[in-house]
DNA sequence: AAAACTTTGTTTATCCGATAGACAAATAGA
DNA sequence: TCTATTTGTCTATCGGATAAACAAAGTTTT
């Protein structure tokens, strides 16, 4: 609520972490430069983050005429935080460092099962991840959780359709068995959060992730914060509609943007146009490469309909950079064309010149990292106190 | 970027400030408790407050059992502000105090002009504005001015479509002219920012305020601030689609929100229904009071647009509060009941049941306040340094 | 009414952070 | 080797917050 001194100098002692782990062998005057503190504090705050281990001097500069700079490093090997992304059909877990690189991952297929029987899997992967964690100075950081479904902001999962999973106490329960911290969040928070961290390096403050999976979500960050409502269920832009009176939803309305742009909506509209049944996605793509022009248009028509609700987003937003991710991800080469042609032509020049729609280049990953990265901006917060 | 003690400071003074804002006759107690600050630190930065003009002592507490406690005021009268709403066929202006209230107002009425009469008009209002300033300590703080189109953040009109104006430099125009501050904004972010100051406490730190006039735009407040997009543009939700392949929007695409709910539509389809034209807002309202079914048909359905619209930002954002303004709310009584039934009927019960829909209480003078309000912020920003 | 207690607000001494400027260290070029 | 230059540290000082003593102004008890 209100500021004290105390807080200032974490203010400013993140800051300079924060600026190093951006630019990988900056120097002090670098950091002075960069953040308008003065010599002084600069290295009094450098010295006390290498007395906990947050950072290292690694090697000299070249000189330009004087003495040789230091240059510091972020010191990733400090500590490790496991990532989890729980799927309708998978469990996907990573151990990675605080730099949000994997050093270990593992994934699990898991049939349609009851929460007891998914729950124990978890535990069970996540005693796995902790066994790969070398030994460093923080241990485990932390566990961060992904949900395809609601999350409130005490980390009970409310709803999750496509699990079948309703008012479950997830943070509760794992608090009760694992000592470190956890957080669960929606799977489209984690992968916003992941792309803003660990791409471009944070230049965009206002950036969009689109998980177009088995449903469709938004991860929304503003001012560099990730955005959760006043309960936690913003983003469930899936269900807006963009086309009343059109085709029924799972949710049981008209129209919903989620129709029309899914892998859901993909496998249904599929199986009526070629008469089979229990596709993938993964089998679409292939079909789709071999040529077959229904499946192509397939994924055109996907592609306008993403383009479509990208639209509405860009109108609502003005975003600098809007990131598709999740499963979709997967027919990249058969939706993207359409998909932009769509935005070009449905937006004002002012808004489509200065929004760059991107796939994300994490691919499947994006979802447990960004998980991971929750608890570890916790314990970057907390430790450099 | 970087923290100091002096920022520190101001940001104390400024969280005093405001909690005597919010608060009149608060004691120096109570902001101890209510801001965590300790009893010096208090009563240093009252007092400089007091030699500031910006707040007084005023009277003093009944004891409770020992030395009475002095009331402290906001000293509203320390400067005053102009706002300026201008429309398709009216130029509002105000003199507000530092609470936004308003000491003098005046409309006048204008049809459609090129921009230099428009300006010259807009020059002759704020002269007659400046004349009605009472003397005060500091005076004029300053200029807010809203219009119904696109800002861009260096106070540019990029493109006001019903004003017809297009890339005018309002803000360096305005600058020539005056000397004291100028801010320009969009309309419904100025709508937006006095529903968030001037009603309710400012509890709610997610509010979105819904301009149904003309056109239809959204102005958006995260957490306690205005959220403006990457270059300004957002909040264009009247361009949001909702109805592929629907009714053309003046834009030129199909099925916007604002072709289905705005002052526009109303009228529009009104022509069509009763064979009239040239018709006003103000007309159709009188229609329905006189109970004509048509009318009254014809608003429920507005209503029913309008709801679906809310729904989409209500799954987008979970916002606390949605606050609807501007001339629509001449219709309130016709469109309400309507909207509300829509908003319940397409909402998961918890995304509902936290929500609040109103109707703007400031009527037609929350814009023009507003935009007074921005530079009233700046300049108790400013001041208290 | 005097004494004791309570509540409110001010003053003083101290603490802790940032910071200016002196100083030390390390290097290039003359 | 000497000088200029750059980098990094040390020291004295400044400006905030704050604890604790103090003063002021009331109520309650005796």
């Amino acid at each position: 609520m209100s500021w004290n001194q105390q807080l200032g100098k974490k203010f400013n002692k993140e800051l300079i972490l924060k600026e190093i782990f951006l630019h990988s062998d900056i120097s002090r005057g670098d950091i002075i430069k960069e953040t308008g503190l003065k010599k002084a504090t600069v290295a009094n705050l450098v010295n006390e983050l290498i007395d906990e281990n947050l950072i290292l001097e690694s090697g000299e500069e070249a000189s330009t005429g004087g003495r040789r700079s230091k240059k510091l490093k972020f010191n990733e090997k400090a500590g490790f935080a496991l990532g989890v992304d729980i799927g309708v059909n998978y469990i996907y877990g990573v151990v990675v460092n605080l730099r949000g690189e994997i050093i270990f991952e593992d994934v699990q297929t898991i049939h349609s099962a009851a929460f007891e029987t998914y729950f124990e899997r978890i535990i069970s992967l996540i005693h796995l991840l902790m066994n790969k964690v070398p030994p460093c100075p923080y241990q485990i950081v932390g566990l961060g959780m992904a949900i395809p479904g609601i999350i409130d902001t005490g980390g009970n999962v409310l709803d999750a359709p496509n699990l079948q999973w309703k008012n479950i106490e997830l943070k509760r329960m794992l608090e009760e068995i694992f000592q470190f911290p956890i957080y669960i969040s929606n799977e489209a928070n984690a992968g916003a959060y992941a792309e803003f961290t660990f791409t471009q390096n944070k230049e965009a403050n206002n950036l969009l992730y689109l998980s177009v999976g088995i449903g469709l979500g938004v991860g929304i960050i503003i001012n560099g914060k990730i955005y959760q409502g006043n309960n936690g269920y913003s983003g469930e832009n899936g269900h807006t509609i963009l086309n009343l009176n059109g085709k029924t939803c799972t949710c049981g309305r008209k129209g919903c943007w989620e129709a029309y742009a899914s892998e859901h909506a993909a496998l249904k509209e599929a199986e009526n146009l070629i008469n089979e049944t229990s596709l993938t996605l993964e089998q679409l793509v292939q079909y789709a490469d071999e040529n077959n022009e229904k499946i192509r248009k397939l994924f055109q028509e996907i592609g306008f309909y993403i383009g479509i609700g990208i639209t509405n987003l860009i109108h609502t937003f003005n975003p600098e950079k809007i990131i598709i991710g999740n499963s979709m991800t997967k027919a990249q080469r058969y939706v993207e064309l359409a998909l932009l042609e769509t935005i070009e032509a449905n937006t004002y020049p002012a808004h489509f010149e200065t929004v760059s729609v991107e796939f994300s280049s994490l691919r499947g990953q994006a979802i447990a990292i960004g998980a991971a990265t929750f608890i570890i901006d916790q314990f970057i917060e907390l430790s450099s106190s």
